[in-house]
DNA sequence: CCTCCACCGGAACGTGAGGAGT
DNA sequence: ACTCCTCACGTTCCGGTGGAGG
């Protein structure tokens, strides 16, 4: 008699594997070439190229959608130029990279800063966490950068999203970084900033736009037939031969993807994913079904993870637009809206907040793409914002049913 | 053409958590 | 124990506004 996990394990032992290394389909993967990026590559190189000599390089804005290569071009970049100072017996620069989403604010820049080039307080201790004041985490770098003759090469990865917090808060970070330039003695700091939003430079304070755009570079999005390029090479390094079925998935993973504007990331992981499906269902080969599949997965994921980490309180608003649409409205606007909040909320004895903070709450979940708004005017009826769910009632109905506080007002509201 | 609604969204400020130094 | 930081999250106040209806 066969045992259930018989054939399963089977093919493990059998080789059969689809996967032989899925790092390389992973975002941070850094290939040993990038193809259909030579020229970007080529000007961030020469641009950098006088480090190696101690002199200054200029600073660079790099734009691009998301999934170009910006990232993996500046790392692949940097890296080259630190082995090849290295090989050479060449003073190597300093490399730091930060990626401005995750730490975000002033402070954590510097002290993010301080931790990649082994800077510390005066007393050896790692910088803390918070507490100091940020002049003070300032002197601590540049004391340290001034201690030795070097060139510190940053990477400001996703440096939009500074600007996009607090006004003034971004500028400030990219300003004194750029200022400090003039306050070292002995070494340099140059800053290789990295934008998905094209517009970011209009954002950005004068002052330091005159600095840090010296270089420009820009990646376009890659097309599909470079998508396929991209995703061969990757597909000889992470499957195992003959893991893929036919051309034809390659041929539909890259044109998934070039729809999404030719995010490369994604194209990788709709391709990793697509695997990991055929892996766990034992079959032995990836096929368009299988692709066709993963997307499915990956953007039910993505809203779910979402929605479930979202707080108690944008839940809630959430939750209100859900009910309104879940009653056939087609236009929710801001008061109707704050309404059922201002219900729900007591409901769920949680603070009832302001209008105008649930207003940006809303325009929170419109960023987070779980909602789609648009501010219009009803003329003598006032001017609002027209709110409508954009992801299907019954799966945010899903998603918030697994909140027990959530799923019980559900029961109640249908019981009025 | 003008009015005036119902909100938008900027600005300034308050609170309290989390941490450091003294 | 007390002062001094940053920062997330809210509140209060308020000037601004597109366009239906008079």
């Amino acid at each position: 008699m066969e045992k259930p996990l018989d054939k399963l394990f089977d093919k493990f032992l059998q080789g059969q594997a689809i996967f032989r290394d899925r790092t390389a389909l992973r975002p941070t993967y850094v290939p040993e070439s990038l193809p259909y990026r030579d020229d970007q590559m080529n000007r961030i190189g020469s641009i950098l190229g006088p480090a190696l000599r101690g002199a200054p390089p200029s600073n660079i804005l790099c734009y691009g959608k998301t999934g170009t290569g910006k990232t993996v071009v500046a790392r692949y970049v940097l890296d080259m130029l630190v082995s090849k100072a290295k090989d050479s017996g060449v003073n190597a620069p300093l490399t730091a990279f930060v990626n401005c989403r995750i730490v975000g604010t002033n402070y954590r820049v510097l002290k993010r800063l301080c931790d990649q080039i082994d800077a510390t307080m005066p007393d050896g201790s790692e910088v803390p966490f918070t507490g100091l004041p940020t002049d003070e985490i300032r002197e601590v770098l540049k004391n340290k950068l001034d201690s030795n003759p070097s060139i510190l090469t940053v990477v400001l990865d996703e440096v939009d999203s500074l600007l996009k917090r607090d006004a003034g808060q971004g500028n400030d970070i990219l300003y004194g970084l750029t200022r400090m330039n003039g306050e070292l003695e002995n070494s340099r700091i140059s800053i290789i900033g990295i934008s998905n939003d094209l517009t970011f430079k209009e954002m950005l304070d004068p002052r330091v736009l005159s600095t840090l755009g010296e270089e420009e570079v820009i990646f376009s999005p890659y097309n599909a037939v470079e998508l396929k390029g991209i995703l061969e090479q990757r597909v000889a390094l992470a499957f195992n031969t003959d893991a893929i079925g036919d051309e034809g998935v390659i041929n539909l993973v890259g044109a998934l993807a070039a729809q999404e504007h030719g995010d490369a990331r994604r194209a990788l992981d709709l391709l990793r994913t697509a695997g990991e499906l055929a892996e766990r269902k034992g079959d032995e080969k990836v096929t368009q079904n299988h692709v066709r599949e993963a997307q499915k997965v990956i953007e039910r994921d993505t809203i779910t993870e979402t929605v479930k980490t979202l707080p108690m309180q944008s839940k809630a608003v959430l939750f209100a637009v859900y009910v309104l649409a879940s009653k056939g409205q087609q236009n929710i606007f801001t008061g109707e809206c704050y309404n059922v909040y201002s219900d729900i909320a007591k409901s769920l004895s949680i603070d009832t907040l302001t209008q105008r903070r649930v207003s940006d709450l809303i325009s929170e979940l419109d960023m987070l793409g779980l909602i789609n708004t648009s501010v219009i005017s009803k003329g003598r009826y006032g001017r609002t914002k027209r709110i409508k769910l954009a992801v299907s009632k019954k799966q945010i109905g899903v998603i918030l049913d697994d909140d027990v506080r959530l799923s019980n007002i559900a029961r109640d509201l249908e019981s009025d």
